[in-house]
DNA sequence: CTACGGGCATGACACATGTCATGGACGCGG
DNA sequence: CCGCGTCCATGACATGTGTCATGCCCGTAG
């Protein structure tokens, strides 16, 4: 018997999920979370043999529940996402995840993952490492990252400077290299971009 | 038994409803669409019972599917979504709507959802509809919304004027004026906003 | 009719933003 | 050691953006 703890703040594909798996003989549910933090404490007392980790999620997200889990607990970590991009998959390897699978497979893939992964192998969805292997790494340097992470919602220049404790000139010199390296005019359209590929 | 289109781009939720409601006896799932195009193009061929459609698609959103087929199709509509705002249950009983529930509630809804509307009745989520009671209606004019909605992905002013056939010093002006009512600092945030409440 | 108010459009002005050239700190290979 | 390249930080300058006062159009109340 597989035990599996179930993490993904959107209630409906949650319990959808459940209710799928919980069909299948060889496959228990022993958890179903809301939020990244309620997962890391549910699979520290529970000790489950798969977590299945939605990557968007309240408090902390599935990468940052693999990493924390990676180091109290014996348990594989599959993360699930919407926004299936080579950088995002890269991040996910990082923090030690077992297995990788975007929204856009079907639901009847899930119960195959969890097996294959509780067994101890890995799975990594065939079409995104393929993306991944033509690798396109961010050009950004450490720090125009930092001043795109401090800009992402509008913030003005003054309070990206008082946040990374910089003079005004030089976050918007950041912030010109960023719109250069990525062929955009505006911040917004490069946090957009960024985002979209999984660089912040 | 109540014939059912069922629509998400997303391929996971939209095989594990599928999964789900194959299993109820008196539900036939007659389609299942990636995209707003495919499901008006499907329902006005197969004339299910009722569509359950998730609002953000590709083509065609939800609202815009429900509108189209309310003019073509005798169907009843139900329409499914992540970012549940009074704004947006607005918009989606103004299309004609039969049905309206956040992807927050369980899968277990669904069926019973799926089964009162096919009966001629409506639904909307009980919680959200209490929202949307105290009505807190966008206080932006057309226009200014027009030029939010132009400006959503980090156009440039003089994009934006040249898109609604501006000067662009009346893009700034409507730029200002949302930003005043809206007490907020960059067009970023004012977007971010009113994407949030479901004004654009 | 006329006065009034709201939405739309515009231009002038102050300020924030993006561009550019420059300099210092650090690591690497000749 | 020295030159080279990269990253980080900065200030001066041009351009774009937000604010403001103004005028037009139109529907409505007096």
């Amino acid at each position: 018997m597989i035990r599996v703890l179930l993490a993904d703040d959107e209630g409906m594909i949650r319990s959808a999920l459940a209710a799928l798996l919980r069909l299948e003989a060889d496959i228990e549910i022993v958890a179903e979370c809301a939020d990244g933090a309620e997962a890391v404490a549910a699979a520290e007392r529970l000790r489950p043999d798969v977590c299945l980790l939605d990557l968007e999620m309240p408090q902390l997200d599935g990468v940052q529940v693999t990493e924390r889990l990676n180091r109290t607990v014996a348990t594989r970590c599959v993360i699930v996402t919407r926004h299936a991009r080579p950088g995002v998959l890269r991040r996910a390897l990082a923090s030690g995840a077992a297995g990788f699978l975007p929204k856009s497979r079907g639901a009847d893939e899930v119960a195959s993952v969890i097996r294959r992964v509780a067994a101890g192998g890995r799975y990594i969805d065939p079409e995104l490492a393929a993306d991944a292997l033509s690798d396109e790494r961010s050009p950004l340097t450490d720090r125009e990252l930092d001043v795109l992470r401090a800009g992402r919602h509008g913030e003005t220049t003054r309070q990206i400077a008082r946040t990374l404790s910089l003079a005004p000139g030089t976050v918007r010199n950041h912030v010109s290299a960023v719109l250069g390296k990525l062929s955009v005019g505006t911040r917004q359209q490069a946090v957009l971009l960024a985002e979209e590929r999984g660089w912040i």
